[in-house]
DNA sequence: TCAAACTCATACATCAATGTTCAAGTTAAG
DNA sequence: CTTAACTTGAACATTGATGTATGAGTTTGA
């Protein structure tokens, strides 16, 4: 105690006695950003959009897995948030063309960074991880089967797919230059009333 | 012409003098096939899924690239020649869920392919070679919308990613098991049927 | 001022993929 | 049989990415 150091760890309770600018968590949404944005991205290329030294980010995660499964973690926390704003009292279909309008971009990124990080963790630790972010969007259809007002005759899992996968084809879309930021919700919520129609 | 060589080239005109028995052809299918499953492929890998050697493939593709090149005037070629047989005479929408269950599984193969050789290829190679194949598909949403038969309160741009997109989901769902290759076009029919409705 | 915590460029070992070379084989036309 | 065309495994050089080690510098609490 009278050293500065706390007894279970290495690292002082309050405030870190001192460092260069970039603490642990102003680092990672960068490096996200990058990791969820191109395949095969490198780590050097992370550090680098991340402002940061490749050694440092080292210092961080001990791995290229680390590294990912901290981001998946951390897309994890960012859907967990996002859903704690929004209100899904009203009927299934206004909540589903809520979250859709403000959290299409959440979810883009969701998938990308999945899709990039395919072959760096374990398929069992992904589906662990992602699986309850696509949940909160698999009750929501549930939810608004039993209403009637989404159809039924098509899988569960299919209408999961299709939703992920238009929200994807939006921001390549946006990429391409054939989509505007703006328009691409709008485009996303008219093709999703058309396919959950009953 | 006596020693039984042809003046242009350094082969003969009818069949090869002789050799080992997997000449040029019969070699691409299967290395498309690898090729367009999964991202990062290595030459190893496609060569050992093609039943060559590694020092093979390279004697009939100079590099990763020209491999890449000669797999998609494949997917191109096979494209032109299933339109050949497609009956386009009715309304667009018939002709649409006649294209897309003959011909999901070529157009998932194609999807794939793209997105695995960039990197490989420049981005306007790939877009001269590309283009004209979703083209055909273009063509037949534009004849729809000309004939009330589509809705037109969504680009033409966007129309064409949706398919593609969903096709390639179906694809994947049937990798993880979640659909069969029997639902699958079924499903894909369906959901292209409320999609493109006015 | 002192020292702990942190950053970072350089350098290094390791590994996997690409593309080449070579020295053997195998096949079938003549 | 002879030989041209082809195939192949093994070996090699090169390149780029991963992960580690080091040593020097910077920040800030005490």
């Amino acid at each position: 105690m009278a050293d500065g150091t706390t007894a279970s760890g290495r690292r002082p309770r309050g405030a870190r006695p001192g460092a260069a600018p970039r603490p642990r968590d102003t680092l990672r949404p960068p490096g996200l950003r990058l990791y969820s944005s191109r395949p095969g991205v490198s780590v050097a290329e992370v550090a680098e959009a991340a402002g940061i030294g490749r050694v440092t980010l080292y210092g961080h995660f001990p791995s290229r897995t680390e590294l990912a499964k901290a981001l998946m973690d951390r897309a994890f926390e960012e859907t967990e948030a996002a859903w704690r704003d929004v209100d899904t009292t009203g009927p299934a279909g206004d909540t589903l063309e809520r979250v859709l309008r403000e959290q299409w971009h959440l979810m883009e990124r969701n998938r990308n960074l999945r899709d990039n990080i395919i072959g760096d963790v374990s398929p069992q630790w992904l589906r662990a991880r992602h699986d309850p972010i696509l949940k909160r969007i698999e009750d929501l259809i549930t939810r608004g089967q039993d209403d009637g007002a989404f159809r039924t005759d098509l899988p569960l899992s299919w209408m999961l797919t299709a939703l992920y996968s238009l929200v994807h084809a939006a921001a390549d879309e946006i990429t391409a230059g054939r989509l505007t930021t703006e328009q691409a919700p709008e485009i996303l919520v008219a093709s999703l009333r058309s396919l959950y129609r009953p």
